[in-house]
DNA sequence: CGGAGGATTGACTGAGATCAATTACGGTGG
DNA sequence: CCACCGTAATTGATCTCAGTCAATCCTCCG
């Protein structure tokens, strides 16, 4: 399921106090999962927090009959599994080949009652979720399936380390199941995003992904 | 637009320290709103957090051309407002005749750096306020009209205090536009909910709503 | 009693889902 | 290196759930 490995350079992320954390607490305490290995499953005790070194990362919740809704990807830096109750609320599955690095919850809650810049980390951190999720309600329950999918890439070229392509770590299905959508409609709202010259594949891969107008595409977006 | 008045009894909530805070600085520092009047505007600097002493309030983000999503209902002892940056993420707008109390933010984050359980309870308040988002984007983004009307109604259930009949204080228009549907298709769906003996409405109004069947209800909600 | 806003109901439309076929890509073994 | 196979993506045809448009009814007011 994983093995471990060594890695150490990392994207820097704001969250410097907790980042801080990670680094000292690293003894060996990296993991590697294969692509579509989960991670954590929803419900379960939450025992630790996690950042990603490298790959990434969906956050899902299931219904009974199998309705899937991503709450978020994450990426290279990226921090999650971080609850304030004692069960993960989501379930958390590696999209590609994912090194993580773990930190013990009861040692960063233990850090933060000593440490208030540690517990002011943490309720950024907080913070900075719910503001994605407020965003992502409107998006989710007004928006059409060309702006979502419009807003979607315009998420990833500002969270893309890479300024020409963009790499897309997830399938059709994973976008179509973060935005309320079909696979086929995704494919479609792509399709005609290309057709209007907005943007382009790099190689013969449709999962690279060069923005050509970002003006236009911030329009489709509105 | 609003009015100064006197009252202090409330509903106890769970972040007691928070409410302590309220009531220690009650120093005339409550106000009075109409219905349909804001309380502040998104963008907006973010002064002060709110409690609400009585009454209803709703919250939500708009798109250029009007659309409009409502992220939360905030009722009798809530708290919203709070904010980690300077602005604020939502409009608020009284539904109802409703009274609310003021805490100075600066004053709260003051008490939150010399007081390790007011910075517990904000943040035990900003994760409520995310998990509910998160339960919230699974309805936008997967689930049926049905299914959505009948989630609202369970959640209006149990934060209802009254018992045995539930007072709606908002319109078809409001809960449509918190669960992604248009008035019509909410009104349909509460329709088929009555015609199903799954619930009624008490006198002649069609916002007091009796609950009859919670477990057919909550199949519903599925 | 009359008027305005809220809610329901009906007829029709349409955006996105579903079903289905085809094409493209990437990994594997010969 | 290339043929093969399974998965991913695209594209087309059709369907359906919820949206739109519109009429009516209801309720609460002045």
């Amino acid at each position: 399921m994983f093995s471990r490995v060594n890695q150490n350079s990392i994207r820097p992320t704001i969250s410097s106090e907790l980042t801080a954390l990670f680094r000292e607490r690293v003894l060996s305490s990296e993991f590697h999962y294969h692509p579509g290995t989960e991670i954590f499953g929803e419900a379960e005790p939450a025992e630790f927090i996690y950042q990603i070194v490298e790959g990434a990362v969906r956050s899902y919740k299931l219904l009974s009959d199998g309705r899937r809704q991503i709450g978020a990807f994450h990426l290279a830096g990226d921090i999650f599994g971080l609850e304030n109750g004692d069960a993960h609320r989501f379930t958390a599955e590696a999209i590609v080949n994912t090194t993580v690095r773990f930190l013990k919850r009861r040692g960063v809650e233990d850090a933060a009652m000593g440490d208030m810049s540690v517990a002011r980390d943490l309720l950024f951190l907080t913070t900075k979720n719910l503001q994605h999720a407020e965003d992502h309600m409107l998006l989710l329950g007004r928006k059409t399936s060309l702006e979502k999918v419009a807003a979607f890439l315009i998420e990833m070229d500002r969270r893309s380390t890479a300024a020409g392509v963009m790499e897309l770590p997830m399938c059709r299905r994973d976008i179509a199941d973060y935005l309320g959508l079909t696979l086929e409609t995704v494919s479609r709202a792509i399709s005609i995003l290309h057709s209007e010259g907005i943007l382009t594949f790099a190689g013969q891969t449709q999962r690279r992904i060069v923005l050509l107008n970002r003006n236009r595409l911030a329009q489709a977006a509105a």
